[in-house]
DNA sequence: GTACGTGCAAAGGTTTTGCATTACA
DNA sequence: TGTAATGCAAAACCTTTGCACGTAC
């Protein structure tokens, strides 16, 4: 009894696999990455099947789309409450396990019922950070 | 002299309506809007020029993009630092200004050098939560 | 057996690019 | 007058869709 079972989908080698490459990958990839690591094992694994997988999965809950970047979409299968980190430089987008109070106050909110929230973190990772200035000999 | 001359790029009535267009606009234009507009006014006006532009004043600090929507690009010509709120149902994008403390602790940087941060909100707009379940007779 | 999933190819939408023309400074 | 911006058309992306075929259950 595997993940799609459960939810009443229908298992597949390919879905399997996508969710095989998703599962505790903390490298929030994109559609084209997992299509790449998909179509190594399924040389006839299609974009149509990869969207319309990660669609599924985001329906379900299993799946949550990282919007920090602007340039790309990326997707996170950690669905527990956290934040996130992007390198400026590299693009590169870590976790960040921390909570905070994001309560606004009820002038603030402007009628709105607030569901949520998500806090971006913008920097330099560290091997940007290193290669900043080049002042180093 | 005007904010293209200040920066010194070439002021063209293209550029102008485009700046005016965004200037104190709260509404969060995606590139399409910011098209629409201007072409009412130019209509020869292309994509190209509008998405030139827009990278420009992006690159020169003027523009901020908007990342709290997977689905669209927006533009915000507030660059002080504030927050969002989207709806979740019409996709309304909402100013917030309300400053948060977030600091992350050194163990939850991962190295990384922190240069900002940007908190999103969800939930759902005055309009749409009244439509909520219809139930109301 | 049947409904659902796959995969191809085509379409749709958005953004970028090359290049000749135009216009600002 | 020289340089930078415009605007067209084409290309490059990214994502979705339609449909015939295949497969899980």
């Amino acid at each position: 009894m595997n993940k799609y079972k459960e939810l009443g989908l229908k298992s597949t080698p390919q879905r399997l696999s996508i969710l095989a490459f998703l599962e505790g990958n903390t490298c929030h990839p994109t559609a084209e990455e997992v299509y790449r690591h998909a179509s190594k094992k399924f040389s006839t694994m299609s974009f149509a099947t990869v969207y319309k997988t990660l669609e599924t999965l985001k329906q379900q809950g299993c799946l949550q789309e990282v919007t920090i970047d602007p340039e790309k979409r990326h997707f996170d299968p950690n669905t527990e409450r956290h934040q996130h980190i992007m390198c400026t430089k590299c693009k590169k987008i870590a976790d960040v396990f921390v909570t905070f109070d994001l309560t606004l106050p009820e002038k603030d909110v402007q009628g709105f019922q607030i569901t949520g929230s998500h806090v971006e973190f913008y920097g330099l990772c560290p091997k940007c950070k290193g290669e900043g200035t080049m002042q180093k000999r």
